[in-house]
DNA sequence: TTTTTTGCAAAAGGTTTGCAACACG
DNA sequence: CGTGTTGCAAACCTTTTGCAAAAAA
């Protein structure tokens, strides 16, 4: 995503073109991954923004929805770009993300709902397959 | 669950029968809802046992299969019997936690799993949904 | 008795908060 | 110029670690 992207993304966000915003949404559009805080902040460090200043960011993208968090059992928080709808295979052994694309459970989800007693509506889910990449699975 | 089931599944996992042992797994055996460690240690430590011993219970517990992990969006770690495979709702506003019975995604594994590039086995899945409960949702 | 388990204290993460200085618009 | 944003320091909270005492088998 080009700069000028970005810029609009956050006037429609609401928020204030700064620098600590332009360095870490760049981070998010050359990575596609999920980063953890601590990866961006690593990215980003060079130009003197806090780790403190990150955490705030991602917070105030992922409440515009510029961002949304992944759980990948890990220790620390991800985060990657709210766009296209999809999930994640985490190797156990060694760390390594891949996306899948697309995803076909909302016939699943509909199914869900109904047999629900307490719930009415479903904003959300999280679905993340854990196994072994095939480097690790020899 | 009673004492002597309880007893003989600590026994088979290789676990030495200790009171704080058997006090955290009356709990779960109690509660059917995953539970975290804050949770536990309140209605435990009554019982002179430390939260200190809680974490350990809990991991050894994870290790030997008789507990797993659940990953609900809060900010601690929750744990739930290692029985039948389910998924849960949770409520985004008051926590509500309803379990789904059954998991018919099967099926949906092993075709993500035919698509994948990287990965050879999957071993396990998180599969969560957020919305809002019947009241929350008014 | 031997090995595992526990309690206590303290450390170690990751994340959040308070406040004054700064920068965007 | 006014409000939103940042940096720094420090607090916070959950989880982990080290070690000696206590308990299980």
């Amino acid at each position: 995503m080009k700069e000028e992207k970005i810029k609009k993304q956050l006037k429609i966000s609401g928020l204030k073109i700064t620098t600590a915003r332009l360095a870490i949404l760049k981070v998010f559009s050359d990575k596609c991954h999920p980063l953890s805080v601590e990866n961006i902040y690593k990215k980003i460090k060079k130009n003197n923004i806090d780790l403190v200043t990150v955490y705030r960011t991602l917070i105030s993208f992922e409440k515009t929805g510029i961002l949304r968090k992944v759980d990948l059992h890990k220790d620390a928080q991800f985060y990657e770009m709210n766009e296209d709808h999809h999930h994640h295979i985490i190797c156990n052994n060694c760390g390594l993300i891949e996306e899948l694309s697309g995803c076909n459970i909302e016939k699943f989800i509909s199914e869900i709902s109904s047999k629900s007693n307490n719930f009415k509506i479903i904003k959300d889910h999280s679905l993340e397959f854990f196994g072994l990449c095939k480097k690790c699975a020899v």
